[in-house]
DNA sequence: CATATTTGACCTCA
DNA sequence: TGAGGTCAAATATG
């Protein structure tokens, strides 16, 4: 039986929760009001608004229940409980998808483990947000390959909110290259389709120059649409830089539509693959610009 | 040297 | 008791 007093502790804890859980939705709406996400410096405002309302919600929910006795808790029963949180966000899973670029998504990940699954044919590889312990970020996901296709696909199962709201503008991170290291064992090495090993560099170099293509040609777009609004471009064609690293980094950094993305990950996939395969002269002779 | 990954041990649950 | 998830010491990497 809890007393009237812890009764309406209860009771504003739960509307603090209400609360904020609104101011979450409602800055969400803002931001699809004012800026259709294309303006950065609007949209980091938003990120770190959203960030501080899903820290202070996540805070709040942590907060024990007036009637609780969190202090007083064995180290055991702590842990018994830290488990069948992370159960109960199990079962809360966000989303799962199909990539073949699992390592990126925006955010930075640690791995913390490996499993063989049962009638698997590929281990299970479990991330947590590099800024778990920082930002108290519990996110966390699990990617696991799914085929032996070129290129091959990984299934992507993401738990919880990230509430680090740590965007990587340049996904092409130190970390996130070794989450496709493609020498771990945990994942095969992709193997190309049944072409014989002389046709082999000429698909190499198809996809390559396929994917430069469609990503330089949707950067060249972007530039033309960004130089009317007065937006410092970048270079045109003839004066791309010679580092191709660097052109990813710099596409990267302006892409926003999905899509566009989604092409500079093949990019990356593609790029990360054949170095891999020691066919780095590819990289070194190919200039983004004789592709136009 | 700081940080990330690997991997065997440990834990919980069905 | 075994599968799946996590921990943490050892190891690798930049």
């Amino acid at each position: 039986m809890i007393s009237t007093r812890e009764a309406t502790q209860a009771l504003n804890y739960n509307l603090a929760i209400k609360e904020l859980e609104k101011s979450c939705e409602l800055t969400e709406m803002l931001r699809a009001h004012v800026d259709n996400g294309t303006d950065l410096q609007f949209g980091h405002i938003f990120e770190e608004i959203s960030r501080t309302l899903t820290m202070s919600r996540d805070i709040v929910s942590k907060v024990a229940m007036p009637h609780s006795s969190e202090g007083a808790k064995t180290n055991k029963r702590k842990r018994d409980d830290e488990f069948k949180d992370r159960q109960r966000r199990k079962y809360n899973s966000k989303m799962m998808k199909l990539t073949p670029t699992p390592h990126q998504d925006g955010f930075q990940w640690r791995k913390y483990g490996e499993k063989t699954i049962l009638n698997k044919k590929h281990p299970r590889c479990y991330f947590r947000c590099t800024y778990s312990q920082d930002r108290k970020c519990m996110a966390t996901k699990q990617v696991q390959q799914y085929n032996d296709e070129y290129p091959p696909l990984f299934e992507v199962i993401y738990f919880d909110e990230h509430t680090c709201s740590h965007v990587i503008p340049n996904s092409k991170s130190t970390n996130s290259k070794k989450i496709l290291d493609f020498s771990s064992k945990s994942i095969t090495k992709p193997s190309l389709p049944t072409i014989a090993t002389g046709c082999r560099r000429e698909y190499e170099e198809a996809t390559l120059v396929s994917c430069l293509t469609d990503v330089i040609k949707g950067y060249n777009s972007e530039i033309s649409e960004n130089s009317n609004e007065g937006h410092k471009a970048h270079n045109t064609s003839n004066e791309f830089s010679v580092s191709i690293d660097d052109d990813i980094s710099s596409i990267e950094s302006t892409l926003l539509r999905e899509d566009e993305f989604s092409a500079v990950d093949d990019l990356t996939r593609d790029l990360e693959w054949l170095e891999q395969n020691d066919i780095k002269f590819l990289l070194e002779t190919l200039s983004p610009g004789n592709f136009l």
